[in-house]
DNA sequence: TTACTAAAGTAAACACCGTTCACTCAGTGA
DNA sequence: TCACTGAGTGAACGGTGTTTACTTTAGTAA
């Protein structure tokens, strides 16, 4: 009898539900809005209901954080098409910056907020798998990178490699996020620097076969502090 | 008669206590217990006083960590008595590395939580005063650097350099901070990372004439990746 | 069919939160 | 003396996450 394992779908499908009612609320009127009450009116239930499928918000929103974080995949995907690795991995640097850029929202929640490690079942499998893992994916470029060879002959441990870069790019997306809007700083355009601090990396990583010219500072607004 | 003066100047006595009530709490205690009553109780006022000195709890806790950040100059002032600039851009970044590493609430607070921009007339004085403002100073110590002909001749922007940097440095902190409990990602050291990337940027961004050997990638843990 | 049980779901409360409002009251200037 | 200004307050409002005791539902076993 087949009645157990209709129980476990059917409280999966409940926990999806959730789930869906809190991502869509949060996209539709950011994470403020995202409220237990809220969540439970999106899907006719009453709040405490919420409690039965997590031990609390956090646990929650750790749920709904992890899975947009696997499904990043998506974006990630073409960038996996690429010929070489060494196309792959620009690629994939490049999305990365667009993706950050283009859902800052999105973005704060999922990687610029601590949250506790969820122990969610249902991801918990997919951990370390580069086919749903967005980190393991880009490790496994890196990965590909080094053994073709791509970067300096002291550089081969795939992970301080990729997370430096990914460490770069965050820096400069992230600052853009929390800080952006500080006007006593002059920023310059945060994509163009963020495509710097990509090449200047690659630049510094790469083994002298595939160093290319050094990574031009665009100059259409320069100097305006020079001496 | 001083009696506006010194009506004036209780006042922003009374937003001091207000303000330090709130950095101890804070300190103690996390962002979580910085809520307006436990800041009234702290001070012995009713809640609603706290309305009397700031619009709100946003402009409130803008108020402190436009504080904080001036108050970072302390930090950086040992950096400033180095002899050339070379060694003030190397102490300063290592300066910043060891403040966001060993004051991660803090750190969060100011440089990974977005907050509108204050216009708090006490401090609006001070912007772009390298004496007071952290980042004026740190753009200082890179316009001497370029000025210097430390950088390679086609980087001369100093706004670009230093934030090119902060953005490198900022990558690996906030990153540490907000995903460093992340099991699934087998992450390096994140002190010995943000050395690596100070150093990486450095040797990317100088000049041939003061570029030394390619940054080492600490190998006591590498290679567990390699092929 | 019926009694039992385990789970799903809920209403109501609790203890907080940020914020507002009507109010008191002491100090000030005319 | 008197009106006025501004500091300070108690009480409320609408919101939050969470817990508790309760009802309802669905499946099981007799």
């Amino acid at each position: 009898m087949g009645t157990s394992e209709r129980r476990a779908r059917e409280r999966e499908e409940m926990r999806a539900r959730i789930l869906d009612a809190a991502r869509e609320l949060f996209a539709l009127e950011g994470y403020d809005s995202v409220t237990l009450r809220r969540v439970a009116d999106c899907i006719e239930y009453c709040p405490a209901t919420i409690y039965k499928y997590f031990k609390d918000k956090e646990e929650m929103v750790r749920a709904l954080v992890t899975q947009d974080i696997a499904a990043l995949m998506d974006t990630f995907r073409p960038s996996m098409e690429k010929q070489t690795p060494l196309e792959r991995l620009r690629s994939f640097g490049q999305a990365y910056i667009d993706m950050g850029l283009n859902q800052q929202n999105h973005y704060r929640l999922m990687f610029m907020t601590p949250l506790l490690p969820a122990d969610d079942p249902v991801y918990a499998e997919k951990r370390n798998d580069p086919q749903m893992d967005s980190y393991g994916l880009f490790l496994s470029v890196v990965q590909e990178c080094v053994d073709a060879g791509l970067f300096r002959p002291q550089y081969r441990d795939a992970e301080w490699i990729a997370q430096t870069i990914w460490a770069g790019l965050h820096g400069v997306v992230s600052l853009h996020i929390a800080m952006g809007d500080e006007s006593a700083i002059d920023w310059r355009p945060a994509k163009a620097r963020a495509l710097f601090m990509h090449d200047l990396l690659m630049h510094g990583l790469f083994a002298d076969a595939y160093r290319t010219e050094v990574p031009a500072m665009p100059s259409q607004m320069v100097c305006q502090n020079a001496a």
